[in-house]
DNA sequence: ATGTTC
């Protein structure tokens, strides 16, 4: 481990006051020994320089798949109180309210016949890849629907059920959405593109469930052995890039404006009360609500396909529960021996509110939230539950994924997409993609394992495996 | 992540 770290735990190392200059807060994160090996100090010094940052709060944390990121480390979590805190987009992310969903079915494994068909159905009805294009075409009062109200934009427009509002975190709507915020570039950016999956590691992935760890929560959340799940990891496309990028370069003067001094200039934020800080937070609310929409909308297209192909009532599929990975929120939590608002920035993390927390529905209240761990390509997928740990020592947080280990470039280089998809085509999984050249970045071993660092959390007690699911067949953007 | 180097 790095010097000047210290063990605290048998998957717990802080980061003491110190380890850069003007730290405010410690440093903690979580890793077994097996995923400390792959730590990078780069990120590790990015944890450091964010409990730099005005106003933060208890500690500046990271997740097991904590990795380099754009100023924030990504797997960081770090909170910032009301009167003296700051918003940076560096740690929300560029791609603003990415996030998985998981949809139920009540088909079981032996009963999904036709799977190559399926695949076909869905690639053709959800567009994929970069710059790919919607079917819908928007009008310019639909979008800005999108970014006022979110998932239930999209589910009154026919694409859902009510029951789909309220399976999202924070109800699929942040109402600080400000459309006003969100430059005309971005809107043109997101106007051909609800309904779009994108691309890198966004997929839709028809997964069977193969192990269940806690039967009560299982319950709750609707999963059984042997069952049809299908999981959707997408976010707000080219208008919440756009947003990152637009607002960047204006809490990058904001900075200089009000003389905040940082050791790293993409750390670029603002104080929250300041005009720039909440055009930023507005902004990037009405981005996750488009998220939310987006992932409405290909959800709805979902169901359809497996309505027609399979003949399941299309009410017969339920949204388990809808998380976001990279946003920023106002929430209440304990910090020291007081109860306070904060406002939480999780990049590449998952709220993980345990039992009894605000914003849950009745039927999750005894269990705490569904946390959805997505899998690389080829690898499993996990159903985990929020805790009380969790509320008391990361802000409701836990990890989101499995963290790369090979840049793009390094794998576009180094990995034959072709080779993987014939060789998890070998292990039965169907992957469809628009090229062979947009499986090779997201191929099996350039990530670290999900299962390991989904093993952290649950030994650490920050969420716990409720189940296991396995991929059958993906669409890759 | 991203009209994958305005």
């Amino acid at each position: 481990m790095l010097q000047g770290i210290s063990r605290i735990g048998p998957y717990e190392w802080e980061v003491p006051i110190g380890f850069v200059p003007g730290m405010r807060v410690p440093g903690r994160f979580f890793l077994s020994d097996a995923l400390a090996e792959d730590l990078e100090a780069g990120a590790v010094q990015q944890l450091a320089h964010v409990a730099t940052m005005p106003g933060i709060v208890g500690r500046s944390l990271a997740m097991p798949d904590i990795h380099w990121g754009y100023g924030f480390p990504i797997g960081g979590v770090a909170a910032f109180s009301l009167d003296e805190g700051v918003i940076s987009p560096g740690g929300v992310g560029f791609d603003i309210n990415c996030g998985v969903r998981l949809l139920s079915t009540p088909l079981k494994e032996d009963e999904l016949v036709k799977k190559r068909e399926l695949i076909e159905h869905l690639f053709k009805a959800v567009p994929t890849g970069v710059g790919g294009k919607s079917t819908l075409r928007l009008s310019g009062r639909s979008l800005e629907g999108m970014l006022l109200e979110g998932s239930s934009w999209a589910v009154h427009q026919g694409y859902g059920v009510d029951e789909d509002i309220i399976m999202c975190e924070q109800a699929g709507c942040m109402k600080e959405a400000d459309p006003a915020a969100v430059s005309q570039k971005a809107r043109q950016r997101g106007m051909p593109q609800s309904g779009t999956l994108g691309s890198g590691n966004h997929f839709l992935e028809i997964q069977a469930v193969r192990e269940i760890y806690d039967t009560e929560a299982a319950r709750a959340f609707g999963v059984f052995p042997g069952q049809i799940c299908i999981m959707i990891h997408c976010g707000s496309r080219g208008l919440g890039h756009q947003v990152c990028t637009d607002h960047l370069s204006i809490l990058e003067a904001a900075t200089r404006k009000y003389h905040i001094s940082l050791p790293d200039r993409q750390l670029a934020c603002a104080p929250l009360d300041s005009p720039e800080g909440k055009a930023y937070f507005g902004a990037m609310a009405a981005s996750a609500n488009y998220a939310w929409a987006n992932r409405q909308v290909i959800m709805h297209y979902t169901r359809k396909a497996m309505e027609e192909m399979y003949g399941i009532p299309y009410k017969e599929m339920h949204l388990v529960y809808d998380v976001a990975h990279n946003v920023a929120k106002f929430e209440e939590h304990v910090v020291g021996s007081s109860r306070m608002r904060v406002c939480v920035h999780r990049k590449g993390a998952t709220r993980a509110y345990g039992p009894g927390a605000p914003d849950l529905p009745s039927e999750y209240a005894s269990t705490g939230q569904p946390v959805i761990i997505p899998g690389s390509m080829g690898s499993p997928s996990f159903l985990l539950r929020g805790t009380s740990a969790a509320m008391d020592t990361t802000f409701g947080s836990t990890c989101h994924g499995a963290g790369r280990i090979m840049s793009r470039t390094q794998a576009k280089k180094r990995v034959s997409g072709k080779e993987v998809r014939e060789s998890l085509a070998q292990r039965g999984i169907i992957v469809r993609a628009p090229s062979d050249m947009a499986i090779a970045d997201e191929a099996p071993g350039v990530y670290k394992s999900s299962a390991e660092v989904v093993r952290v959390v649950h030994e650490v007690g920050l969420s716990r495996m409720v189940a296991r699911l396995e991929p059958l067949a993906v669409i890759k953007g």
